[in-house]
DNA sequence: TTGTACGCGTTATCAT
DNA sequence: ATGATAACGCGTACAA
């Protein structure tokens, strides 16, 4: 009952306390802390009956382990950095759902960080290393080299999901887009439709690009025959509205409009179908056929019953999780580009 | 340059450093630790020329403060946990989309945590704590009073979004949810509507109990005079699917079903109108009037085009952090409970 | 304006 | 099975 730094030079009956510690628990269970710490962490090697005292205390006197603390002696916490720009976009919402809980039944906590203007993000990448996080998952926005270096340098993993990605140290995962845009391609020519397009966000993401030019590449033949013919259609805004626009203004001429549009994503789609539907009166499929990428909930809803090419979120969480729990395990892995197969579903726009 | 504990005891040139620290940065560039904690916190006591050199040799260095260190000095960490149960609820991740954005901006970091389970929400409140959390929100379940007594001990702010909420410290907020019954109620009356109902999940939600309640209340008299029936509808889970299948239940006897139907939120609502109008063949409004709650994204667009009662996320949000920031700037406030205003919206389906 | 010295609460290590 | 002790990296009185 002598040792620690408890009683510091003088006698003086301590502070009066107002967050309970470790050595309260210590003090009052008559044990040192050390046995508390270990108590706490159903250490195996402490007697039941030790265990159970110290842990009745504890709860009695309400104390709380200090994982600041903690993450501060092992020098790394379990949070993990999540990347993403808004909770807008219905496919990443689905995907960080499943993320979170995943993430959490593996023992870690989701540290959310917004980077909506995409100057910030090397910023805010760097923020998280200050928060000592074992590991991040950038869903939006791809990071420069320079903050790859950093996560590279303090060993901390990093997962790019549906990002182009060419980070050196981190591990990179899409879905099949080239085979989505091959599907959906075969998919419109099979429909007889003629006047083709595909429909992706000013600009374009990188995951809409690779679709948009796998479509491309899987019409050419039919194109160079001059059977069917192609028209790149681009929106101001990569979801409903920006859909819901594009079809205002791209779909108002009628004879010589397209008549299968392939969108970079659903929720385009969606946006697409609901001005062709309800401003300009066109039946789908039969005036316009439409088909979407993700398969996001609202896709599956009777006012949509959209057409698409299936990516799944949970899976994608999963391979996710896997991989950034090898990497803090300490495996040294190399850098590797996953891709999750996709599936076309059919329904009822084309 | 003889100070602190560096040299301890041996003169080793220390370790190999994997990590830099602030004393790697004091060292390098020639001052003490403390100068350098004072140049990364843009300490006004500082030489201009000093604190440019020490920031530019940190940067060299590849040097990050670590918060958790400084967390753990301040007795408070920078995190606020954010307690929710999935992201599917589309009014939920509105918010969250609004509270994470303005929590950042207010130089905090959101920690989100998952319930799924309401048995796990004890334990869960308590983990939170663990991290030594600034303050908690808690947009789903109900933390027990034992739970909020470790929080008021800790002088943790809580603040209970559109709950029932009756914790002792915790600051609840709730939209007017009396008043959104209210003007749901007058609208269906209004529109001519005679057999009424109220569409809620099975058991009932704390939000969604007091809307049916005084929608009741605001058809009672009509009730009373046998111009109107009244019933009252249960659906098996507060979403898109529940909607839908009450739908095909309730709607099928198109003699005998309701013909005015309020949800308690818009989510039900659109699997409502999806049954009613694509499995039953019935005309909205014509058939089927249906009002919403929450005025979600999707009830603004075209194949839905819900009449519903709004409550803005965006001002919910501010409130929150608002209440919250003020709480953990020291302000010993009562707790209150707060009631945001709500407006009707209608659009095409009454 | 800058440096010295201490303490925050925990866990790992070593000793018993 | 348990205890004593030394870090962990930082912020901040206090001193100069």
């Amino acid at each position: 009952m002598s040792g620690d730094r408890q009683k510091s030079g003088n006698g003086v009956e301590k502070k009066a306390h107002q967050v309970v510690t470790s050595a309260d628990v210590a003090r009052e269970a008559g044990v040192s802390r050390s046995t508390v710490s270990r108590c706490m962490a159903d250490d195996e090697r402490i007697s039941e009956a030790t265990r159970k005292r110290v842990q009745e205390t504890a709860a009695q006197l309400g104390y709380h382990v200090n994982k600041i603390a903690s993450s501060m002696n092992r020098r790394k916490s379990d949070l993990i950095g999540l990347v993403t720009s808004g909770l807008t976009d219905p496919f990443r919402i689905e995907f960080l759902d499943c993320l979170i809980s995943q993430i959490q039944q593996s023992g870690y906590r989701p540290l959310v960080i917004d980077v909506s203007d995409p100057d910030q993000m090397g910023i805010s990448m760097l923020n998280l290393l200050q928060y000592q996080v074992a590991g991040v998952v950038v869903t939006s926005g791809s990071p420069s080299p320079e903050v790859g270096t950093h996560y590279l340098k303090r060993n901390v993993p990093v997962v790019l999901v549906n990002r182009a990605g060419r980070l050196e140290g981190a591990d990179v995962i899409n879905c099949d887009n080239v085979h989505g845009g091959e599907l959906a391609a075969d998919m419109l020519l099979k429909s007889g439709k003629k006047r083709l397009g595909f429909l992706n966000v000013r600009g374009g993401t990188y995951s809409g690009n690779v679709r948009g030019e796998a479509f491309v590449s899987r019409i050419a033949p039919r194109l160079a025959d001059g059977e069917i013919s192609f028209t790149s259609l681009v929106c101001d805004s990569a979801d409903y509205d920006g859909g819901f626009h594009a079809g205002l203004k791209y779909l108002a001429d009628r004879e010589n409009a397209p008549d299968g549009i392939f969108c970079a994503k659903d929720h385009i789609a969606l946006g697409l179908m609901d001005a062709a539907r309800f401003e300009l009166g066109l039946k789908v499929p039969g005036d316009l056929a439409v088909i979407g990428f993700d398969d996001i909930a609202a896709a599956r809803q009777g006012a949509y019953q959209l057409t698409t090419v299936r990516q799944r979120a949970d899976q994608l969480a999963e391979m996710t999780v896997e991989r950034l729990r090898r990497r803090i395990g300490g495996d040294a892995l190399g850098d590797e580009r996953l891709v999750l197969p996709v599936e076309f579903i059919r329904r009822q726009t084309v």
